[in-house]
DNA sequence: CAACAGATTCTCT
DNA sequence: GAGAATCTGTTGT
């Protein structure tokens, strides 16, 4: 388990987001293998960074490597490491995950894994633990178009394992 | 200050 | 495939 310097988030998101795949992360003292992640930069019109810095977005203008979290539809958070540099507003969404002996079911999906991993707004702004295991993807992987937003979701920001 | 959209998920049909 | 649950930031009156 070789954890990855802050250093490892300081590129664009668009490079950071394949590159996070099959990364281990440490969530509420498990460890959650990343299999699907999404893009955001600060050009994209569907990004909370879009419109500029608010306080609720704060943690994504914040140093890379860090974790933001959001609430959104009022009931459910999302995880995001935030990637490139202090102020470039991008940062990549955590999707779905895999914890050694939890359902799968219950870590696919933005929101369900937050709630299954505790995963709240405490975490916004903390440093993200991020580790590689040396373990090398089980397929290449896929690109395809977003997901579960209305705008500019037909651009390809999302990889996924499998 | 009121209105509204939104990076979601669950519960039906 | 549609509707609800529920709240925050943004925009308009």
């Amino acid at each position: 388990m070789q954890p990855l310097p802050p250093s490892w988030a300081e590129r664009d998101a668009t490079v950071v987001a394949p590159d996070l795949l099959n990364k281990v992360a440490r969530l509420g003292g498990r460890l959650a293998r990343i299999t699907e992640v999404e893009a955001y930069t600060q050009d994209d019109p569907a990004s909370h960074s879009f419109r500029g810095l608010t306080p609720r977005n704060a943690a994504m203008f914040g140093a890379p490597g860090h974790w933001y979290v959001y609430l959104i539809y009022g009931m459910y958070h999302c995880l995001n490491l935030v990637t490139g540099g202090v102020g470039d507003g991008q940062a990549v969404l955590i999707r779905a995950v895999i914890v050694d002996g939890v359902e799968p079911r219950r870590t696919s999906g933005p929101g369900r894994l937050c709630r299954e991993l505790a995963v709240g707004r405490e975490l916004d702004g903390a440093n993200a633990e991020l580790f590689d295991d040396g373990v090398p993807p089980p397929t290449s992987p896929l690109i395809s178009s977003r997901v579960g937003i209305t705008k500019a979701a037909d651009w390809p920001r999302r990889w996924r394992l499998g």
